[in-house]
DNA sequence: CGATAGGTTGAGTCTTCTCAAAGATCGTGG
DNA sequence: CCACGATCTTTGAGAAGACTCAACCTATCG
C-alpha cells in the first residue's frame, strides 16, 4: 500500500499541512477492495472505519420506500469518507462500491486518539465538518429553487471540483461510469428529465455527454444558463 | 439572565449532562436583545459567538439573486445557533430575528477553550454537529422527491419535534407567527401552494391553519399521508 | 371603520412525470 | 469479427403538479 498517498489525503482533506504522517502514527491501516456494487456498509450500521478512496468509485445511498433512491454523494480517489461518522458512529446511508474500488481503512477509534495529540487537526476535523454542512445546505437551495438544468449544471460543477482538487491534467473531462439513471437518482428527477437537460446543454455547446465520459467544453458559460433565482454563491469553490 | 437555563440549554443541545455549568466557566456571556427583522449576522460575516436563544424565534436565510429567499432552518427557545461554526467561522447564511428575541452570547474563543477541559463534550460537539448533517440529508431527500403536502408534513414535523424536546404541554400546537409565505420560502414553493396543501391537510383533518398558530390535530394520520417514497426514515425523533 | 397584510380561489401556462416505443451502445460468446 | 442480448438513451404524447397572475375574501389594528 502506498501510505505516502494517504498522509497525502489525509492532508487535503483537511486542508492542514504536515499533520498526515503523526495522524497515521500507531494507526492501522489497511486496504479493502470491492466489486461494483458491493456494499461496505448499510444505513443504520455501527461506522467503524474511515475509508480513504485509493481507486475506484463510491456513492452514498438512502432507498426510499417505494424503491427510489437517492444517492447523496459521490467520492472519488484521495477522498476521506467517514469524518461524519467520528461523533456518532451510526450510518445514515448505504455506502456502495459504485465500480471496482480500492480503499483503505483507518479504525475510528485509533484515529481519534492521535487527533487528540494534534489540536490543529482537531480543529480541521470539525472545520470540514461546517463546510460539509455549508454545501449540504448549498445543494438543498438548488434542489428546493432550481429547475432540472440547474441541477445537472450543480452536479457538473461538484465533479468538476473534486477533478480540479485532484489535479487532473483535463478536469473537463470527468471520466465516471455514471448513467443518466445515477444523475437523476442523485438530482431527483427522472431520467427522462435527465436526457433532456443534457439535450439543452448540448444545443447550448457547454456539454458533451457520452456515456463512461462527461465532457464540459465551456464551464463559465454553463455556469451562466443556471437559472438566476440559484445563481448567487451556488458555485462555491470547494468539493465536500 | 438566567443561567441556568443556558446551562440546561447546552446540555440539551449536546445531550450530554452535568457539563454545561463546567463549559460556561469563565466564559463571557451576556444578554442581547434584537426586534423582529433585525439581522444578527450576514452571510459571509466572520461568526464570534454562539447564541442560546431564551425567547423569540430566530432564522437562517440565504438570499437568492433574483431576489427570493431560502430559509435554511427556525430556530426557537433553548436552541443554540452557531456550533458549525467552531470549525470555520464564516457565516453560511444571513441570521434574522424573526420576531422580539432575547439571546445569550457566548464567546466562540472561550468556549473553545473550555471545551478543551472537556473532551466528552468535545466528542459531543462532534456528534451534534453529524446529527445536523444526517437532517440535513434527510431535508435533502423529501425536497428531492416529496411533493408539496409531503413537504409541509415534514416542515411541520419538524417544528413538533423542537417543542417536544421544550417538554410544552401541547407540543401539537405550533405557537409561531408564521405565514404561508415563509413556509413557502422554507420549502422552496410558492405561498399559493402553500396554500392549497393547507387545504389538503385541513380536508383531511389532521391540521388546522390559523395564522399565529397552527395545531397538529392527528399528528400520527398527519405522517401516513406523506408521499410513500420518502416515508422511510424520513421523520427521525430529533430537531437539528 | 378603513387600511393593510395575509389567505383563498380560479384560469391558463409551464415543467416535469409517466408510459411507451424506438434507437444507440457495449460486452460477450460464437 | 460479427451477431446478439442487455442496458442505456432518445423521443413523443398525454397527465399531473406547481407556477403565475389576478381577483376576491378575511382578520387585525390603529
Amino acid at each position: 500500500m502506498n501510505e505516502d498517498f494517504v498522509v497525502s489525503a489525509i492532508e487535503t482533506n483537511l486542508q492542514v499541512a504536515g499533520v498526515g504522517r503523526t495522524l497515521l502514527d500507531n494507526v492501522d491501516v489497511s486496504v479493502l477492495r470491492f466489486n461494483a456494487g458491493d456494499t461496505v456498509h448499510h444505513m443504520g450500521d455501527e461506522v467503524t472505519n474511515l475509508y480513504c478512496l485509493t481507486e475506484g468509485w463510491i456513492t452514498l445511498i438512502r432507498h426510499m420506500a417505494n424503491g427510489d433512491r437517492q444517492l447523496l454523494n459521490f467520492h472519488v480517489p484521495i477522498d476521506i469518507v467517514g469524518f461524519e461518522y467520528l461523533g456518532r458512529a451510526t450510518a445514515t446511508s448505504d455506502m456502495v462500491a459504485f465500480r471496482d474500488t480500492e480503499l483503505v481503512s483507518i479504525p475510528i477509534q485509533q484515529f481519534k486518539r492521535t487527533l487528540l495529540a494534534s489540536p490543529e487537526s482537531a480543529a480541521a476535523v470539525t472545520s470540514l465538518l461546517s463546510r460539509k454542512y455549508s454545501s449540504l445546505q448549498t445543494r438543498l437551495c438548488v434542489f428546493a429553487n432550481g429547475n432540472a438544468v440547474t441541477k445537472v449544471i450543480h452536479f457538473l460543477h461538484g465533479l468538476r471540483s473534486k477533478q480540479v482538487r485532484n489535479r487532473y491534467d483535463d478536469a473537463d473531462t470527468l471520466r465516471i461510469p455514471l448513467t443518466q439513471q445515477d444523475i437523476a437518482d442523485a438530482l431527483g428527477v427522472t431520467n427522462v428529465t435527465i436526457s433532456r437537460a443534457f439535450a439543452k446543454l448540448e444545443a447550448a455547446g457547454v456539454v458533451d455527454f457520452n456515456s463512461n465520459r462527461i465532457r464540459i467544453l465551456d464551464y463559465p458559460k454553463m455556469l451562466e444558463l443556471s437559472s438566476s433565482d440559484v445563481a448567487a454563491n451556488m458555485f462555491p469553490d470547494e468539493f465536500d
